[in-house]
DNA sequence: GTCTATACGAAGATAGAC
DNA sequence: GTCTATCTTCGTATAGAC
């Protein structure tokens, strides 16, 4: 794998920060300490703090609109389109705790690029909607609020960064599939 | 009911401001300017900035902690014991909605309260948990890992402040009860 | 690529008049 | 209870030397 640019490794270090006490309140005095340098130093790689922002958030959220055109592409199931979802999430936020936490919390601080984001986060809950209306047509979902079952879910999949990293073991196909079933079939005998 | 306080029309309108944009985006001036006074005449109402936040959090989650202490000291089973516990989430998320957002996103901006609320927080999750392997042990749920079902089931009733203010006929049973289904018995036919 | 020096504005908060 | 005026610190960002 390629080599980490001084450009990524701000990045990288910039969404630890932000995860910790959110983007508002990191400055770039904090920053620049994180990497051993000084604040000014730090505008040689990046354009201004806003920019951090923007390539945290949009990476992530294009990466999630990736996945969700590729499973909405495939011939299964909607129950299985869940677990494909639910195995997108649980991928992309053990490899990005840092970024998830800015994608959650930090999005309303974009500039530019936020209605951009807000699109993309629209545009995937209405696929994810559509899953779930398609398996209520067909049966194999129940019949209730496909709005309520959305929320439930999706926040689940969306805190998961808070909770990933306390798990010591993290094997993560055992954590999708415990997921699934928690989520899916409910946790009554 | 009691007419309101300055000083609790202050951290009404700064939780709503809270949620916005988040505590530390958030200026003293900003929310001076939305009551329509001068940032100085604040100070004759609170004594800090940290102050509101202060208020707003632990009110909150010692309301949480009073109503698991009474749910716990009843004599239902384990499943009414989530329901009720569902219910709690569903009461306070609707009632404070912006205070629901601080709690969630700003906790960490707590200075002289932050082992307290840390305190409180982790109180609350153990006792879920020991409802959660109360229901195990006695065959009303099932055997999977527990933490996996509380984090499940804990995110999706701590985003309810998220998702509440956009639903325009919010009737709190009927929500309460949707996602007692979907979160207990799942949604799968 | 990093530094020092610095510009410029905005932050939280106080003093004292009205 | 609110105002104006102000203090002090800290924020993002730039210029230019090394």
């Amino acid at each position: 794998m390629k080599k980490e640019t001084r450009r990524e490794e701000i990045i990288r270090v910039a969404a630890k920060l932000f995860k910790e006490k959110g983007f508002s309140a990191v400055t770039m005095r904090d920053l620049a300490a994180e990497m051993g340098i000084k604040a000014a130093s730090l505008y040689n790689h990046i354009n201004s703090k806003q920019d951090i922002l923007n390539d945290i958030i949009i990476s992530l959220a294009e990466a999630f609109t990736e996945g969700m055109k590729l499973i909405q592409s495939s011939n299964k199931n909607c129950i299985d389109k869940l677990k494909q979802i639910i195995e997108l999430h649980v991928k992309l936020s053990s490899q990005n705790v840092y970024g998830m936490a800015s994608l959650n919390n930090d999005w309303m601080h974009l500039d530019e690029k936020l209605k951009y984001y807000q699109k993309l986060r629209i545009d995937y809950e209405d696929d994810f909607r559509s899953i779930l209306k398609e398996g209520i047509a067909s049966g194999e979902i129940i019949n209730v609020k496909p709005d309520v079952m959305m929320f439930s879910i999706l926040t689940t999949l969306r805190s998961l960064y808070i909770w990933i990293p306390k798990k010591e073991e993290l094997n993560l196909k055992e954590l999708s599939s415990t997921l699934s079933q928690i989520l899916i079939t409910g946790i009554n005998k």
